[in-house]
DNA sequence: ATACATACC
DNA sequence: TACTGGTATGTAT
């Protein structure tokens, strides 16, 4: 057996270094050319010499077990095949294919992003990374072999007209949040797995879907986008009450006469899923891809299946799981990486039918866990339940650099990722008992030392005192010679929170387990803040009669998603703004609500007021002031001020990714300058202008089409100029260092500009592609213009005018929010809010522009791999 | 408990 | 010039 370890090589690469080009979009490459430039590239370094050695080790690991299995007997076998034969019937009994599980999974998320902002890379090779690694690569440059955890370098040579984009956390995180709101929505308790991939469990949503009347989903006709699932949050009354709420909706079937094809979003989960990512698409202009199965493990197989932006459903028979899973690499199995594959393969095994026939062999040669897993897996089995997200078992922190080895440097070194190590820590109130140091050498060896105290640490002087003695010891047993490194990092471990609180108060565990969550667990952040608004949400149900936890919470999206929609009908068309059921149904809700509140604000007309209803409006304290603490809340752990003011101005339709150009949080003008002193005053001046006639600058205002010309020259030209130069660091930095301000914005100018692609929203259905269309004019009306924010109806029949009150009132309302925060919750002056924001606006984030993901998922999201 | 390997994104 | 960083878990000692 051992010359099949020559056997397996006999592609002449190791199959360590080889092109895994099993990934979307990376059929058909010319591999053997692939492969020898990539062993040209590394032949011969310290990297690749590393690299032989390990895959010495596993051919080794390889040749025990195949002296292993030459021992074994058809005695042997026959028992363990009887054990095996026990095992699945057993796991058949508990097989359940009654939940309905999805994995979702964004296309090229990092390379997806950064397409989006800047057009000029479009049709171009990109990576997003740098010259040493890349994190992915879009499709186009897949096509060269070029994929994620590729270095750069070499990326190149395979591909020499790549443009390598330089990562931008911040911004990757802040569309993360946006594609997790939706998922929120179908699933609360859905498990994300990084930034760009999530399990959700979509059993609850589609049973709460099959009530759904009818004439809902033929709201979904007119906008698809505007989805249903909002509608299960609105009160049942609503919409049996106002029927008028919606009454050219109601006969609304010339929508599907006009545009023709328009998909209907349904109660079957692939309708479901498909509409979660059309909303997906329409509200970060990224495609996302989907897998439908009965559990978790065959979900993940299946959102690969048809990906880019598909979605693939696996039915919940036995006899169609079966099949799918023989036919199943076992690469493909999540947990089953290179060097398991290559275990296989020893074996003949190479998808999972070959894993079944052999699980008798593989149970006396593989570990228990380890053929625990197969089986599962040959049976096509797998979690029906999401599990809660665990509290993290260990924070770490490393750099890598170029060879290091004076003592000095590497003790500073040390302290300083001790520095950032204590810090996450406090961040997140956790102590751990271990601290293990990370080491690699120039030759690429990796080392670690651990030490575990008999008490949990978290300071600066405390990990450092223990990483300080490990780095001694290790330096102490290479002497003479020095350590030359590559790499150090930091772990601790074993934290004490979780095991050290619970004993202490063991009778009101209950009571703290909620606590200690919140404040310890960051990791938990997004999730814990969605259940947070929930929570409160719920207690805003109460206290107004009218629930709408999700609508509420969704509303921004729901408007800003709306607002695209104007941006590209657009003030040259003249035409009528379409207000979804669900925007119209909220309006009509809202209007009940405060009646009274409504009458009195009429009242006031040209007041302060007026612009800033949901601020000042008596009959609407009680309920903002739950929703804003909800914010206030949820938002100030996130420990980002400008976080809100980004997510507008990503869908507001101003401003561009570049970073000298700067995005009025008032007036939504760009305002050109690098100079934050300038943009302060030029806040200051919307500000003052704002208090004293607010409508009037909505109503004045002209020149808005003229402006939104300008900023869309602007942007095409910032566009250019980005484009002309791949990797810019001086605006790389300070796009990221403005990033909340300044690097969403540009979206809407291109969409503007690119009306038709909004326009025309192609969604793959299963293999047809069915093109939704907006409908150009719904009604001629007259003109009934409703702010959905401030539920006021508009004088003004022009667009212009009233996307800029929009703008203006989206805006208050995040003002409001941030104000309530900073100082005086309850009903603080319009004026003073903006005052306040205009502080946090200005000062430039005080935090380094992308640290790390603690938690909420790996920072370099290498979005798959493929053999 | 420690060290190292594998896996995931 | 140049082959990551963060977390979890499995395996072996």
């Amino acid at each position: 057996e051992a010359n099949y370890i020559i056997c397996c090589d006999s592609s002449g690469f190791l199959s360590r270094m080889a092109l895994n080009d099993n990934k979307a979009g990376m059929e058909g490459l010319d591999r053997d050319k692939i492969n020898k430039i990539i062993m040209e590239s590394s032949k011969g370094s310290r990297f690749y010499e590393n690299e032989l050695k390990k895959e010495e080790q596993v051919n080794q690991r390889i040749e025990k077990m195949m002296l292993q299995k030459a021992k074994i007997t058809e005695q042997h076998l026959k028992k363990a095949q009887a054990q095996v034969d026990r095992m699945a019937t057993e796991l058949e009994r508990s097989r359940d294919l009654s939940r309905v599980i999805v994995h979702v999974d964004m296309d090229a998320f990092y390379a997806a992003v950064e397409m989006r902002d800047c057009p000029e890379l479009k049709d171009k090779p990109m990576a997003v990374g740098s010259m040493s690694m890349l994190s992915t690569s879009n499709y186009h440059a897949r096509k060269y072999g070029v994929r994620a955890a590729m270095p750069g370098f070499i990326a190149k040579k395979l591909c020499p007209d790549l443009v390598i984009v330089p990562t931008n956390f911040d911004k990757y995180r802040a569309v993360s949040k946006e594609i997790r709101e939706i998922f929120a929505e179908y699933d609360p308790h859905f498990q994300p797995l990084s930034l760009d991939e999530a399990y959700l469990d979509f059993t609850d949503h589609l049973d709460q879907r099959q009530s759904w009347p009818d004439t809902l989903r033929e709201e979904q006709i007119e906008l698809p986008q505007e989805t249903v699932p909002e509608m299960k949050d609105l009160s049942p009354v609503l919409f049996e009450d106002s029927p008028s709420s919606s009454p050219c909706l109601l006969d609304s079937t010339g929508f599907g006469a006009a545009g023709g094809g328009f998909e209907v979003f349904g109660k079957s989960a692939e309708e479901a899923v498909r509409e979660m990512r059309f909303r997906i698409e329409q509200k970060t202009m990224l495609t996302a891809s989907a897998g439908i199965a009965p559990n978790m493990m065959l979900a993940k197989v299946c959102s690969d299946k048809n990906k880019p932006n598909g979605q693939y459903r696996l039915p919940s028979t036995k006899e169609a799981v079966m099949d799918f899973v023989q036919n199943l690499p076992v690469r493909k199995i999540c947990g089953i990486g290179k060097v398991s594959e290559k275990m296989l393969n020893a074996l003949g095994i190479s998808n999972c039918f070959h894993l079944s026939q052999q699980m008798a062999l593989l149970s006396l040669l593989f570990s228990e866990t380890a053929w625990h897993h197969f089986m599962q897996v040959s049976l096509g089995l797998g979690s029906t339940h999401i599990p809660r997200h665990e509290e993290r078992k260990s924070m770490s922190t490393e750099r890598t650099f170029r060879e290091m080895s004076k003592t000095e440097e590497q003790l500073s070194l040390c302290r300083e990722l001790c520095e950032d190590l204590a810090e996450d820590l406090k961040k997140e109130g956790l102590k751990g008992k271990t601290v293990t140091l990370k080491l690699k050498n120039v030759k690429f060896e990796v080392k670690t030392r651990a030490l575990t105290l008999p008490y949990a640490v978290a300071t600066v002087d405390e990990i450092f005192a223990v990483a300080k003695d490990l780095l001694k010891t290790e330096r102490d047993n290479e002497s003479p010679l020095p350590l030359r490194l590559r790499l150090m990092g930091v772990r601790i471990s074993a934290f004490a929170s979780a095991d050290d609180k619970k004993p202490l108060q063991k009778s009101i565990v209950g009571f703290l387990q909620p606590d200690k969550t919140d404040s310890s667990c960051a990791s938990q952040g997004i999730h814990q803040k969605m259940e947070k608004e929930h929570l409160s949400n719920h207690s805003f149900q109460t206290l107004t009669l009218a629930p709408l936890p999700l609508a509420q919470k969704c509303q921004r999206e729901e408007v800003t998603g709306w607002r695209k929609q104007r941006g590209l009908e657009g003030s040259k068309t003249g035409e009528e703004p379409q207000q979804s059921f669900f925007q119209r149904a909220h309006a009509k809700r809202m209007q009940l609500q405060v009646a009274n509140a409504s009458a009195q604000e009429e009242k006031h007309g040209e007041s302060t007021s007026a612009v800033t209803p949901t601020c000042t409006q008596k009959g609407l304290e009680a309920s903002t002031e739950v929703h804003e603490s909800n914010c206030t809340a949820s938002d100030a752990s996130e420990n980002d001020l400008v976080a809100p003011v980004e997510a507008h101005a990503s869908t507001s339709g101003f401003g561009s990714t570049v970073s000298e150009r700067f995005t009025c949080p008032v007036c939504f003008r760009l305002v050109e300058t690098t100079d934050l002193t300038v943009f302060n005053k030029h806040i200051d001046q919307c500000l003052s202008d704002t208090s004293r006639k607010p409508n009037q600058i909505a109503a004045s205002d002209s020149e808005s089409d003229v402006d939104l010309e300008n900023d869309h020259t602007e942007c095409e030209v910032a566009g250019r100029r980005r484009g002309d130069s791949e990797v810019e660091e001086d605006k790389a930095k300070s796009s990221e260092e403005m990033d909340s301000s300044g690097a969403e914005p540009q979206e809407d100018q291109r969409s503007s500009k690119n009306k038709s692609v909004q326009m025309a929203l192609s969604i793959d259905c299963d293999n047809k592609t069915v093109t939704s269309q907006r409908p150009q004019s719904c009604n001629n009306k007259g003109p009934v213009l409703v702010c959905p924010i401030c539920q006021l109806t508009q004088d003004s029949n022009d667009l212009v005018l009233f996307n800029r009150h929009v703008d203006l009132c989206l805006n208050q309302e995040v003002l409001h929010e941030l104000g309530g925060q900073a100082s005086c919750p309850i009903n603080p002056p319009a004026v003073t809010n903006f005052k306040a924001l205009g502080k946090d606006v200005r000062d430039p984030p005080s935090s380094p522009p992308s640290k790390k993901s603690k938690g909420l998922g790996p920072r370099n999201t290498i979005d798959k791999f493929f053999r």
